[in-house]
DNA sequence: GTGCTCGCTCACCCCGAGGTAACCACCCAC
DNA sequence: GTGGGTGGTTACCTCGGGGTGAGCGAGCAC
């Protein structure tokens, strides 16, 4: 709404920002994200290559806890080689449009430390 | 560094999400901003107070470390016994309100994972 | 004296996220 | 046969963020 109200849901959580936390807390996560929002339908190792240094165990475990969470689709066409497509659902594509605010202020903050 | 093919600001960074997530990359970071908007000027102890579990140590040190990154404001009285007021910097209150989507988005969302 | 408050600091330990590397099954090009 | 590419899985290990508990130094209450 308007300005935020009382915390403390019933679920322990305080604001929701601990649930958006939850989801986007994986060192890769957000970036995972931003490279499907920029390239809309990637397969792994497309994704992998968009992302240098990632490892394949860490890009799969990420991939699988986010399309878990369901802000992530995979469709896995059963050929050979195998081809497996990763995009944003619609609440991904949320979740980024909400991650935008953060990027423009760590874009606009003056360099603290560093 | 680079070799990202899209956005890559000079210093390694993306799109500056993972600058924001640098700031609020701890545990109960998101919870301190979230204590301090709506507590505006808290002591330590209270702060201690409003953040049920969290122990003396990392909240001293992640207050310590906002206030490196220019989101938090500290101020020490020199009395006894000793007086230590929190608040939000210009910079902390626009990281807030940066978070207000995803707090919104991690509210709206439907439950998906237990 | 004993204990409490306040805002920390120090030393220690633990566990899990993430890194490393090998391996799998399958096909194609050489 | 060798190598590359596909999308993973498995076992192992490291490292540091965070938890635990103690102590400090000054003053006040008892």
């Amino acid at each position: 709404m308007t300005t935020l109200n009382r915390p403390s849901t019933p679920d322990g959580h305080v604001c929701g920002i601990d649930t958006a936390m939850e989801v986007i807390g994986g060192k890769w996560k957000v970036l995972i994200l931003w490279a499907l929002h920029e390239h809309p339908h990637r397969r792994f190792g497309e994704l992998r290559r968009l992302l240098p240094g990632i490892t394949e165990k860490v890009l799969a475990s990420h991939l699988r806890e986010l399309e878990a969470d369901g802000v992530v689709h995979r469709v896995s066409y059963d050929e050979v080689p195998p081809c497996v497509e990763y995009s944003l659902t619609e609440d991904g594509k949320r979740l980024n449009e909400a991650l935008q605010p953060l990027a423009a202020w760590g874009r606009e903050r003056p360099t603290i430390r560093g």
